[in-house]
DNA sequence: CGCATAATTGATTCAGCTCAAACCGAGTGG
DNA sequence: CCACTCGGTTTGAGCTGAATCAATTATGCG
């Protein structure tokens, strides 16, 4: 309180976004999916034209109605991509590092559909407009990887609407459950990276449905304690899923990363 | 039945699409928004590489986990993207004249997450997949133009989830009367172009429901009076579909035409 | 500790689904 | 011309999954 500032309430109020600028990280900016295949040199006069930035927890990145500055990677961090009405909030994608951060509405000058918020500390690489349209124009790779990362993401809003339209609460809570861990394959402890909150938004539910589903999930093999995913009976989970409404699950070779 | 074929049965069974090949309308082939600022030249490279395809009505264009042979444009008719499973089909987006058919699957040879059927009798002329590809690595401009439409594709699929989460059924339809008529400005009168089975299956909800929310729906101004549609009292309606969770509504000068 | 926020639990309600029956309009055949 | 069938639409009567409301119990965190 000494800087006259409540850190709660702050953050409860969703403060204005005061992002720090932060140092671009060379090498995990050049070995981007997006930059897969552009000559050497383009890809440092994008990285002349970048500037990193890091969100703290809880701050909006963009508001929705609002435009966007430049093409913007997320490099670390999650950001909840949602419709935010007073109070309630209806999620529709989480971005993971590595995505773009509402790649249309940057590159076409478009307002945001939905607000971006920052679930974890962000840290995001922003190319100025101007340089991404010279490099689009010239270069047709660089063309095609950013369009492969914004079809990859229609992919993702297709199956959310498949999931929405034809799973249950409890079914899509599994199945979500279920890639984190794939995700997470090496690690050994799958983690839920973000508040159960959060998670219930994301997956169209209220948070008090998603406490109850996560007990009808438990007999199904899949156990949440704390923020450890325990998967004890793969099969079974997966056969509770249901009949995948889409086939493949392993979306990374597309530019998505998003859940 | 003198050509040996009964057309009700023809139709229910889903006959595997024997499409006609077409003619393509030259003129309306340049004139489509992807090739706006394209060197004429360039265009006519992927007109040389076009052919024209007629499927009749409820003929399977793509069936998912298939792939596509090329970049398919929409010319006439309406074409529902659903996912189907057995027999009830959940629709994502139904697809209008100048759209884009499944643009990231055709471009990236990934397999179909939707199973694409033609609602009206439709044409369509696919482009060969490697004479696109190669002038997308030449034309910036191509490339910017059909990732606009991938991007639009994406804002349709957004706007969908949020409806599915935070809107009634008859908010639903009616925002999709609405956007009807508005799309039909210059005619007299609005129609509506499909059967309601496969409005219901659109918008998220069972014929019968939806049947029950034409009820309300006229009680708020909207009418539907066969297949036209007649809005006696706009504003009221306007009020009814809520606060737009997403504000403008014209996405026309994005390349998307679905709904 | 003590306060605020997050998560659970229980009771109740309600929107939309399911199932079944009636209805309707168009094409077919007697 | 009328009866008949057949798809699609409507109507009605339950049922149910998930939301809402309210109260309680954890879980940080300063």
């Amino acid at each position: 309180m000494r800087d006259g500032y409540d850190h709660r309430s702050a953050a409860k109020v969703l403060a204005p976004a005061h992002p720090a600028i932060a140092r671009v990280d060379v090498d995990e900016f050049r070995a981007h999916p997006i930059f897969q295949g552009v000559k050497e040199q383009v890809v440092d006069r994008l990285l002349q034209a970048s500037t990193g930035l890091q969100y703290r927890e809880r701050s909006i990145i963009v508001r929705e109605g609002a435009g966007l500055s430049g093409l913007q990677i997320i490099q670390r961090g999650l950001v909840d991509l949602a419709h935010v009405d007073g109070d309630n909030e209806c999620g529709v994608l989480l971005l993971s590092p590595k995505d773009l951060l509402l790649p249309g509405a940057s590159l076409f000058a478009e307002d945001a559909l939905v607000t971006g918020m920052a679930l974890t500390t962000t840290r995001l690489v922003i190319i100025e407009p101007s340089a991404v349209d010279a490099v689009l124009e010239e270069s047709g790779v660089f063309a095609r990887n950013v369009m492969n990362a914004v079809s990859g993401q229609w992919r993702m809003a297709v199956r959310n609407i498949l999931d929405l339209n034809c799973r249950s609460a409890a079914q899509r809570l599994a199945c979500f459950l279920l890639r984190l861990v794939d995700l997470q394959a090496d690690s050994p402890a799958p983690i839920l990276p973000i508040a159960k909150r959060h998670l219930a938004g994301r997956l169209g539910m209220t948070a008090e449905t998603l406490s109850r589903m996560l007990q009808v999930i438990a007999t199904e093999g899949i156990h949440l304690r704390g923020r450890m995913i325990i998967v004890r009976n793969r099969a079974r989970a997966d056969e509770f899923c249901g009949p995948d409404p889409y086939s493949s699950r392993d979306d990374r070779h597309l530019n998505v990363f998003a859940l």
